[in-house]
DNA sequence: CAATATACGGAACGGTGTTCCGGTTTCCAA
DNA sequence: TTGGAAACCGGAACACCGTTCCGTATATTG
C-alpha cells in the first residue's frame, strides 16, 4: 500500500517515476472533482483535469470505488479512531455514540453522492461498501456495546444496520434545505433509547 | 386524464384506438418489467414485452416518472386515502401515524428501486417526487398535526422531512437480509415521540 | 547507450436514455 | 365505400457513459 516500503523484503519494487505522479495527479484531481460534481463525475473528466488517458484511471484504481477510497481514506480512518476517543471523553456511552454517529454525518452530507454510492449495489462500488464496513462497523459496534451495557440502548440494534440506515438518511442532504438529515439521524438515535 | 371523458365539453377528442391499445399495452408491460427487473429496467425491455418501439414509449410517457407513475397510481391513491380512515380508527394519532408509515414503507419495499428513484435528483424523476409529495404531504401533514395536538410527538417535524426520511430509510431494502427498514423506521416515529 | 519492462493514451466497444422522421394506420367526411 | 388528412408507429441514429485493449512512448537498468 504504501510507496515506501522499507520492510526487510522488496516485494514491492517501487514504481515507475511516471507512474507515481500520475497518481497523485489522478488523487488531486479526483479530490477536485467529486467536490464539483460529486463522486458521480464522468471518468473522463477527472481524467482531463489530470491531464492524463482513462486508460490511466483504471491502470491505477481499477474501479471508481477504489478512487473513493483513496479520496477519503484519511477522514473515515479518522473517523473510525475517534469512536474510542469519544467513548473515553464523553459523560455516558449514548452520548459518544450520538457524537459519534455526528461525526459519521458530518462526513458524508459534504460529499455529494458518496451517500448514495455507498448504498448502490452496483458491483463497481463493492469496494466502497466493504471498505466502510470494515472500518466502522467495529468502532459502532464498540459503541453499541457499551451503551447497551450502560442500559441505554436497546440490545436488538446492529451496528451494520444502524449505519445503513443513517447513511441512508444521508442521501440528497445538501440538495434541498427542507431535508434536514442530521435531524432525522438524531431522531433515530434517539428513538434507541430505552423508555 | 381519464379515457372517458363524460363532461359538458370535449377537449379531449378520444384517441386513436391503436394508441389507446399500445398504452394498456405499455402499461402492463412496465408492470411485469418493474417487479422482474426494478423501476430501473431499461426502456428497450419494457418496449420489447410491449411490442412496440421506444418511440411510442415516449409519446405516451414523456419520461419514465409518467410511466412509474401510471403504474403506481392506485396504490399510491390508497395510501393517501388510508390516511383519514386510520385516523378515525386508531386509539392515538400516534397510533394512527405510525400504522399509515408503515402503510408507505410496504408499498416502498416492494418496488425494486423505487424508494432510490423518488430521491434521486435527476431531473427526469421531477415528476414522481412531485406527485408522490403532492399526494402523501398533505395526508401526513393531517396526522402529524393531530398527533401534536393530542401532545403525542414534538411538534417541529415537517411532513416533507419525514417522508423523505422514511423514504430513504426504504431505499435498497429487500436486497439485503441484514438491513431492515421497517424496524428503523419504527425507531425513528418511536424518536417522534416526546419523552 | 541499448534493451526491456513498464506505463501511457485514446480509439473502440457495449449499453443506456432520448430524439427524429419516413412510413403506416386510423378515422371521418364525402 | 373510399379518399386523404391527421395521428401514430417503429426503429435508426445520436449523445453520453463506463470499460477494455493494444500500439506507442518512456523510464530504468545493466
Amino acid at each position: 500500500m504504501a510507496d515506501i516500503d522499507n520492510g526487510s523484503a522488496q516485494p514491492a519494487p517501487r514504481k515507475r517515476a511516471d507512474a507515481r505522479r500520475n497518481e497523485r495527479a489522478l488523487l488531486d484531481a479526483a479530490t477536485a472533482a467529486f467536490v464539483t460534481s460529486g463522486v458521480d463525475v464522468p471518468v473522463r473528466d477527472i481524467a482531463v483535469r489530470a491531464g492524463v488517458g482513462v486508460g490511466t484511471i483504471y491502470r491505477h484504481f481499477p474501479s471508481r470505488a477504489d478512487l473513493i477510497v483513496a479520496v477519503y481514506r484519511h477522514q473515515i480512518e479518522a473517523c473510525a479512531d475517534a469512536g474510542p476517543a469519544l467513548l473515553a471523553d464523553s459523560d455516558t456511552p449514548h452520548a459518544a455514540l450520538a457524537r459519534w454517529i455526528d461525526l459519521f454525518v458530518d462526513f458524508l452530507v459534504t460529499k455529494h453522492g458518496l451517500a448514495a454510492a455507498l448504498q448502490s449495489d452496483d458491483a463497481a462500488f463493492q469496494t466502497l461498501h466493504a471498505y466502510f464496513l470494515d472500518r466502522l462497523v467495529p468502532v459502532c459496534d464498540q459503541l453499541l456495546d457499551a451503551a447497551v451495557a450502560a442500559g441505554e440502548i436497546r440490545p436488538d440494534m446492529a451496528a451494520y444496520g444502524l449505519l445503513r440506515g443513517v447513511g441512508n438518511l444521508c442521501i440528497g442532504a445538501g440538495n434541498d434545505p427542507r431535508y434536514d438529515a442530521r435531524r432525522l439521524v438524531d431522531l433515530l438515535v434517539a428513538g434507541l433509547r430505552v423508555r
